[in-house]
DNA sequence: GCCAACGTTGGC
DNA sequence: GCCAACGTTGGC
């Protein structure tokens, strides 16, 4: 799950409360629909910095809940706001995630050098999705392999 | 700041 | 339902 260090870092969610944080701002179906139908409570998460200096992994998190109705779609002055959106039919939902350790930053030039993770949905070119589904495989190597590594 | 990629919008 | 125009994302 893609974040914005700027606004919610791994420091940050680790000092959120223990239910975690809300996942705030997806407005794109297929991203929700990830969130609504994919997701179970207990899920790992791997915690992608984007938008920032070092792109990539920073931390360990997992699913918190359930998926919800995103507060921030009916608040007109929340940048999320959505005038098309009513409580009676919401349009976009979320889920809470906790945060449960920061890692080393595994960038996106480290992730391109395995093979093992080439068919990652975040490496695709011109991927724009900010939530993604990682394999089995994958998630067993990049903690097995990647994690494991000490930093510089 | 650039720009490729891609999702959404809206006229037809 | 098509698709051109437009807006956004996000790495670089």
């Amino acid at each position: 799950m893609k974040s914005e260090p700027d606004e919610t870092s791994i420091d940050d969610a680790l000092a959120a409360k223990a239910d975690g944080v809300p996942w705030t701002g997806v407005r794109n179906y297929q991203a929700r629909n990830f969130m609504r139908d994919a997701m179970r409570v207990g899920d790992g998460v791997l915690f992608y910095h984007s938008s920032c200096a070092e792109p990539g992994i920073a931390g360990l998190a997992e699913v918190n809940s359930t998926s919800y109705p995103d507060p921030t779609q009916f608040d007109p002055s929340s940048p999320y706001y959505d005038p098309k959106s009513t409580p009676e039919n919401p349009r976009w939902l979320l889920v809470d995630v906790r945060a449960r350790k920061k890692t080393r930053l595994i960038g996106l030039p480290e992730l391109r050098e395995h093979d093992e993770l080439s068919e990652m949905i975040i490496l695709r070119r011109g991927n724009r999705l900010s939530i993604t589904p990682v394999t089995t495989a994958e998630w067993n190597y990049i903690l097995h392999h990647l994690m494991a590594k000490k930093s510089h």
